[in-house]
DNA sequence: AAAATAATTTGATAAATGTCAAATTATTTT
DNA sequence: AAAATAATTTGACATTTATCAAATTATTTT
């Protein structure tokens, strides 16, 4: 979704979930011809640093001093809100593409924290840098706006999910939004190896763990899915986007 | 949360809930001296009309071009997301310095319904002076974007409630935060004339209208409120709070 | 103001999901 | 590879919240 239609491509290196197409870096304008369709280098101007992160290793944590947002090249996070209570609660999965960290920006404080799952690499982009090229290029402007925009429309949709779909819903609109993420960077489009616990589902769907495990059996018994431990595979698609009917991608 | 800290002031008319503080435009940079601290026209450049939104008229739908960001210049809307089957998610409410419409940056679409729940003013923001301002102006590029990161925290926060919430402490929050808003507008902190309906309450937390209705008689046996329809008065805001205790804000 | 319509409350009951505990299976560490 | 730890599954049962229906109260229209 962040790396959808904006003509902005980061180049590629690998990664166990893959990677979109292989460009280097091209700026393009919105509209063609608005400030040209070449490439410009802009992107790669505001990356500052390329950071492995381990897995179990936290990127942020809430509260943490905002200053750059977080470009995934590779790997997979999640990112949580905690409560003041400690209660959390898992507000997005993220893989290579997306952009995190942008709500750090209306209080200059990072609200959530973000942990990887699996061994990743993460570019770091100044918000200094991007305010500065911003003056100069309009794409630029243009790529992070929509990319917030986008982050808007996610937790729309999630909130959609958590407001008003039964748990078995919930656990089909996860599965079908996660493989439509995987089919939209080219990688398996009916298999998963999942990266997050029962429990980080769960808590994204707002569901306990004994329930997502439940509903994964009946899933199963349904042959709708293969369940192997995390390894899914989709046995009928078509039942699953019937249950999951009522839309929106939130990874 | 919209309009603060930004240094952006839109001037006030008046409103039934009331206005913030009433300056003639005053765009200043975010750290001083970045572009100045004096005024600049520019948020008043990219405002092309001022219309009047009947209460139960729609402001614009899911699925509409989008074109411009709307500012609410008094009054009061839900935003919702509609599923495909037809369920309805209450996204958002909104008042007096709120901007809404920014979901439609993303794919050039509207997502939600806005809907005028008392009679309202909006200022309509043609997004296409807004980037061709921004490239003159850093501060109006900033106020955008932290216009648009605000709402990512908002929706991470309400994301929170209905994954995590009991329905108790999703009434009790959704109250403290109504007052907090109330409040950083200098209205009433402790009294609220709800313009929503108890079945919009209930979409937005994600619980049915009944459960809303039983949890304000309970709060009022409890002497926490005084309920009379929707005139709400707060008599303990400490207990309120107490029960709230898991943060954020989401109006 | 009366009539009609819409919103809210309330009770009785059902359904969905959570809680707790124990067993099983994976994964990591030694 | 064994031991230790963590994750997952499963069952029995509790709790919360939804559903349905009817009565009541507000609000809007005539």
């Amino acid at each position: 979704m962040t790396n959808v239609n904006t003509g902005i491509r980061f180049p590629s290196l690998g990664s166990s979930y893959g990677s979109p197409t292989c460009n280097s870096c091209q700026l393009k304008a919105r509209n063609a011809g608005e400030d040209g369709d070449g490439q410009c280098g802009y992107l790669e101007q505001v990356v500052t640093s390329r950071r492995r992160i381990k897995r179990g290793a936290v990127l942020y944590n809430g509260g943490d001093k905002f200053g750059s947002l977080f470009y995934v090249r590779s790997g997979f996070f999640k990112t949580c809100l905690s409560a003041k209570d400690g209660r959390e609660q898992v507000t997005g999965f993220h893989m290579v593409g997306d952009v995190i960290g942008a709500d750090g920006i209306a209080s200059g404080q990072l609200t959530t924290d973000a942990v990887a799952l699996e061994d990743s690499e993460v570019w770091t982009m100044s918000f200094d840098l991007i305010e500065q090229y911003s003056n100069e290029c309009p794409s630029l402007r243009f790529y992070f706006l929509k990319t917030l925009s986008g982050e808007v429309v996610r937790l729309q949709s999630l909130a959609l999910l958590l407001g008003s779909l039964r748990s078995e819903e919930r656990v089909a609109v996860f599965l079908i939004n996660l493989l439509e993420k995987l089919k939209s960077r080219g990688l398996s489009q009916s298999e998963v190896l999942l990266r997050m616990s029962r429990d980080e589902i769960g808590s994204f769907l707002g569901i306990r763990q004994e329930t997502v495990s439940r509903l994964l059996r009946l899933f199963s018994e349904r042959r709708i899915l293969h369940v192997d431990n995390r390894h899914i595979k989709v046995l009928d698609g078509d039942v699953l986007r019937t249950m999951a009917e009522s839309q929106g991608t939130m990874h």
